[in-house]
DNA sequence: GATGAATGAGACTTCATTCAT
DNA sequence: TATGAATGAAGTCTCATTCAT
């Protein structure tokens, strides 16, 4: 004569103390603790979001409690900011570099982007994860995660944007769309290709599938033949 | 033990009636908010996400109340789940019918999908974004909806698959990934370069966008000269 | 990356007209719903409980709506009501009339009150439980329906405790309670085997088990041998 | 996609902490809440039934809230079944061992086993009425917490069971009944008993209750007389 | 320096009841 | 006469955050 919530865990036991191993300096325990939980949290974000992830379940899988998260941090919001500035470090400057100092054609320097973007990708996926996903998750949320989001992006679309002006100075990219336009799509390709490439794991050849992804950007699927053709069968949408 | 209503009451005062315009009759009263409803669940749960939506919002965004969400689905994601079946109605049959119609290369029926996938995204582009969004938001939860959304995606990415397959048995299609990986990144890079140009909405000249995102997929970002030159120069990663 | 309700039951698609077969007349047709609706929530009741059953529940097992209810009782707790009002007809005033009308011993008019209550069980099962169950579900509960349970249970051991003053007076029955508990005593005895009857259905031989009740208060288990051992071996508690 | 708190923050200001006094280690803490959550959730289910219990009474009614009783116990119907763990071992086990160690009779067993429920009845009441009412309650739910409770039911009625089958080897047993049954019926007559005795409150005398009832089972209401008319006099049902 | 007990806003959901048709 | 669309109060539960120890 009630209705129940299903009987599944068994909560409030007090979890047994983790013999915590490791350096016994303040600043060194300081460190670590906040490693562990930077790493904790990336990885949570990345798999299930960031509003999905609780605070307890980060500690937990640091193996220390919610508390430590407050104690570091001071707000979940905080932890994500931290990892924020961990990405724009990791992805973002080393990618404006390489395309700096890369002097050449805006070809070369696109090629040098990709390439940079590529190698990054391979070794820091889940940062690279991480920015692209929070600007999923918080687009069209005014909050200051969003505008720490935003600028992150546009320093690579900024990038990206000059590069294809230069290529339209050269002469040697056509106009279709306007430089903004084409900077958010190279964006976006690169985005999409990364996190399909990210999901699926080991289970897919990492070089390869870079390789095809960057041929793809600069040639398309690969078809043998001109495009001019398929643009006049289309017509009109 | 039981709380009483009618005797005991301590309810308040009979609400003033929100003076509903609209048709008299039942089916049509039905049809009428179910449609408000999820044409309000829809656009919020694109622009905010499904979990940041609350029924609330939903109900008073179709000018009802949260009880009329439940009386019409019952649950927060059955509602999303009728939206999914529209999602897959429209966006999903037709480009599949498009493609088996079109008779011809492999290059051909890939037009023919980027034709569809395009018109469609040019009309009912909402219910496309939803269909990409909640793909994200719902990865990796082991769920219905994840279910449903990976069927609905699946068939997708199966219809681009017998294509690259076409493509290599024609052989007017480099090899350099396997045929599933072709097949998603295709879809990764359709998906990212529409929800780019969804978001910036109509400040972007829609017509134009596509026909350049068909160009990248078929030729790339449109350099001119091969790109045997760019494999060379990128080396390994 | 979000956490959903099971996806079970798909709400909201409107009933098929059940034909209602039967009779035209109003007066008939208004019996007949009447009589459908305090059957079915009389059933509901006494398996489910009062505040567990819903209205809806309620129309849909008379094959009405739930309207229907309101239509014809105004409340939930006025269905209850009528069907407190047939309890008391049913369990109660043959009960009293019988006690009255059988002269004899406080014992006579003990065998006579179980008498009429075991045939009543038997016949009217459902009404005994739905008092017992609901006097158990709205103890404590300060409301018109436990002053109505109250009263329909204080006729029953009022007139048992008519009984076992009589028996008292005659000297042929023990005073080792006060006549007010002994009453209570023998209502809860009573009650609690019909419960237990009640429940066990038809896998227990009615007619045995009333015997075998009724053995129990007058005699007691029914071990050979007196109940003076008894007390004297048990001591203090 | 996200609401965030403490960058977006609507949060109240910080409630005034309401000035707990009492021990300061956690442990000691934790016993206390626990203890005084349990007592106000054992009060309030017998005295309201388990559903028409909020969680928010029963926090209030221990000095905490409704967060801290979800902090211990996770759920509402953890929180029973903690209560439940308790009924079992104070008002089974003992009498169970009780029953054991007494060497002799069916008849002397089933003295020690009213002896020893009386005496849990005495002392551990509100306990014994949980599980009875609740066995109201959540009879026919299919539900953990009515598997629990029959199985704890069953311990009992299996060691009726045991004694009536003993009595019956011993002769010293009428069998009008099968032993299941009688045993059933014992355990009503006792818990149907018990229930109005605890209501009744201290406005009864415990003792003589007790005693009065250890009569009633063993030997009936206590007319003079043996049952063998009355039998005769009742007839069919 | 770190913990974990405790809080409370807010989410989803249920359901008795109202009322226009 | 009867329906069913719609409401909103109230309940269960989650979780970011605070703070005494």
């Amino acid at each position: 004569m009630a209705t129940l919530a299903p009987l599944t865990s068994t909560r409030s036991e007090p979890r047994p103390k983790s013999t915590r191993r490791g350096p016994k300096t303040n600043k060194e325990q300081r460190r670590l603790s906040t490693e562990r939980l930077l790493a904790a949290a990336l990885k949570l974000f990345i798999t299930q979001g960031y509003s999905a992830t609780t605070v307890e379940q980060i500690g937990r899988a640091a193996d220390r409690t919610k508390g430590a998260v407050y104690f570091y941090f001071g707000a979940k919001a905080q932890l994500l900011m931290a990892l924020l500035d961990q990405a724009e470090a990791v992805t973002v400057e080393p990618t404006i570099a390489a395309v700096r100092q890369r002097n050449g054609t805006a070809r070369d320097k696109l090629v040098a982007f990709m390439h940079s973007q590529s190698a990054i990708g391979a070794e820091r996926g889940a940062l690279m994860m991480l920015a692209i996903l929070m600007s999923t998750e918080f687009h069209g949320i005014d909050d200051p995660i969003e505008r720490r989001l935003d600028g992150l992006m546009d320093r690579l679309t900024n990038l990206l944007q000059e590069i294809v002006e230069q290529g339209r100075r050269e002469g040697i990219l056509r106009t279709d769309l306007g430089p903004r336009e084409t900077a958010s799509m190279l964006m976006a390709v690169n985005q999409g290709c990364f996190v399909e490439w990210y999901r699926r794991g080991k289970d897919l050849d990492g070089p390869g599938f870079v390789r095809a992804m960057r041929t793809i950007v600069l040639d398309g699927v690969g078809f043998s033949g001109h495009s001019t053709r398929s643009d006049l069968e289309l017509g009109e949408i």
